[in-house]
DNA sequence: TAATTGCGTTAGAGCGCTCTAAATCTTACG
DNA sequence: CGTAAGATTTAGAGCGCTCTAACGCAATTA
């Protein structure tokens, strides 16, 4: 009652079990009599090949793992369809594991993914430190997306963060401000990065920085606000980590009766899909996901085909996406 | 230079290859001092248990397969972060596919998970029509998500649609709208008991239905709204398949110039984080996501353990969440 | 002291597949 | 008609692990 092997098949079509083998493999040199015969054979048992058995056999496994940081944040589900796509052309497969926002979780993705065997990693977003990354590059290639860092052995897709934090700031100065606050990314592997960006570009137009304490998500925008209306130093503009983070903000200063951009211009970034709601219209900074997906799986099949070349590191340019959650600041 | 296996380290560690293997399993009856020795030697080497050929040894896999109709689509997400915590509890790994949207790429996907080997699989809003599911569930234990439909042999975790839609449809009734129109799902899975469900709920109070094409997701509400603009027939209350389908209405909506809910009211459902956001602050169907992943991965397990059972239907209570996205009508 | 018990350990088969090398069958040609 | 070349097919080892059965050994018992 348990599943047809190859073994049943073979009986069945009156071959051997190699000569399946070679048909399940779209072999050249197999008759065509035999072929019909084996995939009938097949058909009719309901064969199914097993992969374990297959990956334990060859050397490799022709699977790919990924991990992204939160499943639940749209930006990510966009590279995702980018790495699908490209890893599809090249007949990988690849399992994805949900990091849900924990290095201790992303450390046993990784972990499970390795003993999977997969042939490389793709960590989106990750929130591992640089010695887990570290550690995992050293096991199987691996290539970071969405990232301001640089790894001694792993490969980089992303885009300049610090140059899309100054293209936010650049944009809010032009429109006139110049008491812009920055709400950051908290642990986030890209805070970093934005906020480096957001300073200096400060600092180089003659503004001072202000950057409080934010996160992930919508929820973790809320405390800075408050906090900002309690201590009535509220700025006529705020650059947030990412879209959630705007969202959160935009959300949190309008219940505090502030009105976006009237009173408050706001800036996300990553583009997702809630920036162009109507309703948001939130002007953010836009990373090309699903390229970026894409030269992922290139990069990290290359570096497969070959280890021994030096990391890459690519960087796409961000663009940034005006919508009307940003206007001048209101004459005082 | 391929990396060290079990007999690798039990070499190093001068003992046995099945003694390392009683290690790795947490086997009781090791004596301290070897099982000292074996991670030692297995720590030194980086070992790492290949799973294929685990999964290959021993009859199971202690693996589930999991795909999502759109991980893009933020209902789903909740419902993985649901999935996983449950099934870390049983000690089961969780391999993820994306459906994105395309019963074919899903097709594939449930053969790839089955020739994984997964014990069970779990569909959430899946697009595979009732053959496939049929045909799925034949060959492995399968649970299906969010759907509204019942299958000959596979369990379902679901909320009563046909109920959430009447819930949108009284509450609007009750604000005293009765021109309603319903943009449904198409070719989604649960669009047909939601439209069931409006389209009942409308008859037995009276009510003429009126349900117009829509689709998955923001872009699929536009044609809908345009068309009934262009034909100056805009009902007084809208009732969308889902948050996303609500919010592209929403937003074709206002970018038509009719003010949400001053002109219209808008219902969602699903109650994702987007109907939260206060720009949109959607009234909307809740389902219990978490949960309902939570007892997707219990009913799966049991079924594991026993597979004579009738398949079991789980159906839990949609709520409404009423946010300001609808009001009563203006007097005409 | 010999026999019994039980713990800790190990040999060896086998999971379902691929792959190499060798076996078999055709066909063509002298 | 014999034989070499080429086309198909197959035997058998091996991938890394688990599992059963059996083994060695010390402690216990008679």
């Amino acid at each position: 009652m348990s599943r047809p092997t190859m073994e049943t098949v073979a009986e069945r079509a009156g071959v051997s079990r190699a000569l399946v083998s070679l048909v399940m493999n779209d072999s050249s040199k197999v008759s065509e009599a035999k072929r019909q015969a084996v995939l009938h054979a097949a058909e009719q048992l309901g064969y199914r090949p097993n992969l374990h058995a297959r990956n334990l056999a060859q050397a490799r496994t022709k699977t790919l793992g990924m991990i992204i940081n939160d499943i639940h944040n749209p930006f990510f589900a966009e590279v995702v369809y980018g790495v699908e796509a490209a890893a599809d052309d090249y007949g990988f497969d690849v399992l994805i594991l949900n990091g849900g926002r924990d290095a201790e979780r992303e450390r046993r993705a990784v972990e499970t993914h390795l003993q999977f065997q997969v042939e490389a990693l793709i960590l989106v977003g990750p929130k591992l430190n640089d010695d887990d990354i570290a550690r995992a590059s050293a096991v199987a290639p691996t290539v970071v997306v969405a990232s301001g860092r640089d790894y001694p052995r792993a490969d980089t897709v992303t885009t300049d963060e610090e140059r899309g934090a100054a293209l936010a700031v650049q944009h809010l100065v032009e429109l006139g401000h110049n008491d812009i606050v920055h709400i950051d990314g908290a642990a986030n592997i890209s805070s970093r990065s934005r906020s480096l960006g957001y300073e200096r570009a400060m600092r180089s137009l003659g503004l001072e920085p202000r950057t409080l304490r934010g996160g992930d998500d919508e929820a973790d925008a809320e405390a800075a606000i408050v906090d900002l209306a309690k201590t009535d130093s509220m700025p006529t503009a705020i650059f947030a980590f990412n879209d959630l983070v705007a969202a959160g903000a935009l959300s949190t200063l309008e219940a505090t009766g502030l009105r976006v951009p009237d009173d408050v211009s706001v800036v996300g970034y990553d583009n997702t899909f809630i920036a162009e709601l109507n309703c948001m219209s939130l002007t953010t900074v836009n990373q090309p996901r699903h390229q970026m997906g894409q030269l992922a799986i290139r990069t990290v099949l290359e570096r497969i085909e070959d280890d021994r070349t030096a990391p890459t590191r690519i960087e796409l340019a961000p663009t940034l996406s005006v919508r009307r959650s940003t206007a001048p600041p209101r004459k005082a």
